[in-house]
DNA sequence: ATGAAAGCGCTAACAC
DNA sequence: GTGTTAGCGCTTTCAT
């Protein structure tokens, strides 16, 4: 690896000083330089293939331009890298540097990570979730300028950004009633997150909405991975009075939903409607027919943290904003092919 | 934010002067002072809560202690997203900060990003590729320490770890053959990649060791997806003389051909077995019966390359050795239930 | 219009 | 043992 050039390098091989190097260089607004020493410059710049070391810069103006990025399991997790990307390129039109770490899911390891970010002088910081959850972020957070992406601190201290798990879930029961059903299961997962909880409250809205009463017996709890749902969906295909549709918490519980049609001898969507949620192509596109589900706004709600971040970090003042806000992303449904109007009732 | 504490900070609280405080920070070997200095300066820093500066360290040292990876997909694709992790547990153990940045698969955009990492003075470089191919890095690595993530140059002269495919293949055929399969299928995905010559060659080596013939009518090439693959298996499915076995490329046609099976009323792996490749999780063990599967060794590449990265960094010698090893790591064969005994030849 | 010099936080000769 | 000092590459007053 050769040295790399500096501006001094420069200021020696166009004759001038480094100070003026630095002014055509960073085209400094209040200073004036003689066009022709200007033009000497960029191009003494240009033969030397510089490129400025962001160390130093960022050792003087106390500005490294990264963004700190730190995640409970998302890098793990196949559909979460949408955020990343959406983060991705709101850094990259703003000329900042995304730093990734992982903590894969040790809270132990959070604080230790934040601190290494930290010490190198990363602007801000994004906590990352790997699902829309309550998250406890290591306290570094608040000390500086930080959003939360996809996920909520408990007190609201932090600003944050996530999906419309109500809106989603209404949107797909809006698809489904609109399609004629009116007996719609709804698979839930039993844990005790943001998302079961928004979805669960769009279900019954949207039921309520559209005069329909909600039966108790149609919502179905579970742990909503493929095997449990396929094993809950034999049982309840088996009752001659079953849902006409079942709304599933996730796409691995719809596959499950699949799988148990099939065995049934039951034709999607012929015999039973059903959409997913989340919109994870390898199942939903994967699958045949392919899978009606609402996408959850990963790259929106990424492009939007950065983008939030940027503006209290270029705002000045380097601090968690007084009145941090909270957004809540649309999330669309993708019609596909899994939805029909009721054979029977 | 609050101003955060520096060496200076600590000399002043500890009454000596910043060079003190730097040896006892730093441990300098050469060396000494005195003992309870010593425990003056740890505890100053304990109390104001210092972490050094890295930008300044980095500036100082021409060292910045993080590390460079530039992947072209592999951030978005599910299962590459371990090899991540073997990358950051290995940075971590040696105090080094990976950071991550993705193209988007753009070739345009990967210079102008490993540029944006070299401005940063990072040490290393890793360029990961999305699956197992002849890679076209951009031209910055050669100039750099730098290692190829489960692809390769095409002559070779960057440092590079790769899965091996052909082993991975023999094991997957160890298995059906040991079970008795003599008229096996091979799947194999029709794009000109190292893991489908590689594979290709495995499948053919395994059959001729064990005396078995090579049929050609018994090789499939084709886009291996899901859907092609349900299509292709559904024509293989319907031929009395079908094969008794079908290994597939990866684990997305395995599904397919668990699908065909299904519509045609056969069972796995009563009547076909399977054994697919990848072991994507959310396929492998979503699957009924769950699918035995041969799994790359992502983690492990993931790991060595940055193992092997910091051995050449810390050997001094800033640039791509002279002679770079190029490594083939094992794909271990991951047993499950889609293989048994053929009932009938 | 240009340059000298200070200083961001740190380390490492080199004194004492 | 401990301190003085130079300097990593850069930006920015402040002179000239």
């Amino acid at each position: 690896m050769h040295r790399r050039s500096t501006i001094r390098d420069i200021a020696e091989l166009s004759g001038v000083s480094i100070t003026t190097v630095s002014h055509v260089l960073t085209d400094s607004p209040g200073k004036r330089v003689a066009p022709d020493t200007r033009a000497r410059v960029r191009s003494a710049a240009e033969q030397l293939n510089y490129t400025p070391n962001r160390l130093a810069q960022g050792l003087r103006l106390q500005r490294s331009k990264t963004i700190g990025v730190i995640s409970d399991l998302v890098l793990t997790t196949p559909y979460a890298t949408e955020m990343i990307l959406g983060a991705q390129d709101a850094a990259a039109a703003a000329d900042y540097l995304l730093v990734l770490v992982s903590s894969g899911g040790e809270v132990a390891l959070e604080s230790r990570e934040a601190r290494a970010l930290m010490d190198r002088r990363v602007d801000g910081l994004v906590y990352a979730s790997m699902y829309h959850r309550i998250v406890e972020p290591p306290k570094e957070l608040l000390v500086y300028p930080a959003v939360l992406l996809d996920g909520r601190s408990a007190d609201g201290s932090i600003a944050s950004v996530v999906p419309d798990e109500v809106g989603g879930a209404r949107a797909a029961m809006a698809e489904l009633i609109s399609h004629g059903h009116r007996r719609i299961g709804w698979i839930c997962d039993s844990h005790d997150v943001l998302a079961s909880h928004g979805r669960t409250t769009g279900y019954r809205s949207a039921l309520t909405d559209a005069g329909i009463p909600v039966d108790e017996s149609l919502v179905y709890r579970l742990e909503a991975d493929t095997q449990n749902t396929y094993a809950l969906a034999r049982r309840i295909l088996a009752d001659p009075h079953r849902p006409t549709a079942l709304f599933c918490f996730n796409d691995r519980a719809a596959m499950g939903v699949y799988f148990a049609a099939h065995d049934v001898g039951l034709s999607i969507p012929r015999d039973l409607s059903v959409v997913g949620f989340d919109d994870q192509r390898l199942i939903s596109t994967g699958v045949r027919p392919e899978l009606t589900t609402v996408a959850l706004p990963h790259y929106d709600m990424g492009h939007w943290a950065i983008t939030h971040l940027l503006t209290v970090v270029d705002s000045g003042d380097r601090r968690a904003a007084a009145d941090p806000p909270h957004v809540t992303l649309p999330c669309p449904l993708i019609r596909r092919e899994s939805v029909s109007s009721p054979s029977r009732d």
